[in-house]
DNA sequence: TCCTCCCTGTTC
DNA sequence: GAACAGGGAGGA
């Protein structure tokens, strides 16, 4: 369940892995990973790796000019791997000789600067991620692409805030939403709401604008502190080092139902909010407006 | 605006 | 052997 922090942290670790490599090859061990919208992979061949970053969710490899071409680049050129790891997927980078795994789905093969071989793989058990290799003028017809909202921690919480408050939906469920803000998935949703002091079935239009700017903050803080622990790890989640993260050890709510309010005791409830199993504080967390 | 589906490993 | 985990697409 990788989110912006945990992304984040996996576009970090693996960027110093292969920055500089590049790409003489690409298997795809399972087509449905291979995104419809992906320009054909054999064209990745012969492109330096320039960096690594993130957008939202998505880790984003930046391909560098072949250095030997005399065409120039244009619009329809490739331009970026765009990985989505959803649930399950990971990002490793093994020798040139490594095996796949059982739930290895596409294989990168890149020469270092050094010469040496090696794979980039991607795994993913349950096969909701997929890679999407993107020129310039694929990126810009991506819908996807096109109406992610805006990076929290790149955006002013008081133009966070009023994008929140432009829904009447729960304010959980507009957390969640993509096109209102990129990178809070299910964790940082319910954490930021906990320390927001705000029940997470409150309409966003209800929430006073002060209290939906002090709720960005709060998001932005609980998504800094998980980037500074490289991330949490539940189940599958990996940096490309192969660590786990530590900031599960500081989780407030999520995984914590029917345990005690670490500000006042009461037992957390679990409820299902916009089709996610929510935890929160009862008498901490304010329902504001709407009905019971 | 909300629900279902996709998918499979893990847990009860 | 059923319930559950959940991001995003698509449909009601």
């Amino acid at each position: 369940m990788p989110e912006l922090p945990e992304v984040e942290t996996i576009a970090r670790t693996l960027e110093p892995l292969i920055r500089g490599a590049t790409f003489t090859g690409a298997r795809v061990l399972l087509p449905r990973s291979l995104s419809a919208g992906s320009l054909p992979l054999e064209q990745l061949d012969g492109h330096p790796v320039g960096g690594v970053t993130r957008r939202g969710k998505l880790v984003l490899i930046a391909l560098a000019p072949r250095p030997s071409r005399l065409t120039q680049p244009d619009d329809t050129s490739p331009h970026c791997l765009a990985v989505h790891l959803k649930m399950t997927g990971r990002l490793f980078v093994h020798p040139g000789n490594a095996v796949p795994g059982p739930h290895t789905r596409v294989i990168f093969s890149l020469r270092a600067a050094d010469g040496e071989c090696r794979q980039l793989f991607f795994d993913d058990a349950r096969t909701f991620g997929f890679v999407r290799l993107l020129s310039p003028a694929s990126l810009a017809d991506w819908a996807f692409w096109r109406t992610l909202g805006p990076e929290p921690l790149e955006t002013p919480p008081a133009e966070l805030a009023r994008r929140l408050r432009a829904h009447n939906r729960a304010i959980k469920a507009v957390l969640l939403d993509q096109h209102v803000v990129a990178g809070v998935g299910n964790i940082y949703a319910d954490e930021a709401l906990f320390r927001a002091g705000l029940d997470p079935r409150t309409p966003a239009g209800h929430i006073p604008a002060r209290r939906a700017q002090s709720l960005c903050r709060r998001l932005c803080e609980v998504l800094r502190e998980a980037i500074a622990q490289c991330g949490s790890s539940i189940r599958d989640y990996r940096t490309a080092r192969g660590d786990a993260g530590a900031f599960q050890n500081s989780f407030r709510v999520y995984g914590r139902a029917g345990e005690p309010c670490l500000a006042c005791a009461t037992p957390l409830a679990r409820a299902r909010v916009a089709g996610r199993a929510t935890v929160y504080c009862p008498r901490c967390q304010e329902r504001l407006g709407g009905a019971e």
